[in-house]
DNA sequence: AGATATACTGAGGTTAACTCACTATGAGCT
DNA sequence: AGCTCATAGTGAGTTAACCTCAGTATATCT
């Protein structure tokens, strides 16, 4: 009988302490940070280069932020930007080859902590707690 | 049949999700930020004061990250630290009347915005989530 | 053509961490 | 007692990942 609002706390703990190890864990393994990784993986995600507002959305940051990232991102040589033709005062921005490559081998040597985390479940484990966020998330 | 990575992505990306918001909700509402939150709430759920190096340890964070929270609300006048009697290298840091007040007015305005979240979720799932989590957590 | 809205970015700030090096104190050994 | 080594906390400085506010360029609407 724990009263309702520790269930949330804990919760709210464990969100905290997995988000917090999940960042820790990419630092450490390579030059993309965390943030760099999660726009990358959106890129990857979709079938055509993304305005800089389009990815800003997608990963819940302003506009503004995301223009640091892709910065740091095209610096590095892993995304690109080009002017969108039909609307010239947007950026379209897509993966290099390079960009790609990166990607495919975080993901080969499973360098990213919360995947080699969320094996420890099961596939029907998986599939309820990606359900169960899915609704906290929904909007 | 999503590969096997796209699940723990997903997964990785609504904990990202969700801890942003709800650090968001925490700054929108309060003078505390939701590390000094986080550390207050530690300190109520002990029984006795703790340890900077109990709290860090507790929090997930090193020693001296701690002193800043710990400093910072001390300037608030939320917690007080003490040298501990029985060594004294250590400091002791308690709540302080003020600082139970100002915890006690965030839960009852529900300012956590992830209180309101996991009552999104029936009793049983939102146990299930907690199990599920705490899977992950362990370390 | 003019007003208004949208897309991006420069400048600067905040939060929440980190490391490294230092001081003070405790504990163990001889 | 004296020496060495470990532990507790903190000063100084850095980093990542955000934010807001203001400005420029382009588009859209009337």
């Amino acid at each position: 009988m724990p009263a309702p609002e520790d269930t949330a706390e804990q919760i709210a703990a464990l969100l905290d302490g997995l988000v917090r190890r999940q960042r820790r864990a990419s630092k450490a393994d390579l030059d993309v940070t965390h943030g760099q990784l999660r726009l990358l993986r959106t890129l990857d995600h979709s079938d055509r280069p993304l305005r800089l507002s389009e990815l800003a959305n997608q990963l819940g940051i302003v506009p503004r932020s995301a223009t640091t990232v892709v910065d740091d991102l095209e610096a590095a040589g892993l995304v690109a930007r080009k002017p969108d033709p039909d609307d010239r005062r947007a950026t379209l921005v897509n993966l290099t080859p390079a960009g790609t490559k990166v990607l495919a081998t975080i993901r080969r040597h499973r360098r990213d902590a919360m995947v080699s985390l969320v094996e420890r479940l099961d596939e029907s484990e998986q599939s309820n707690l990606l359900h169960l966020l899915t609704r906290l998330s929904a909007d």
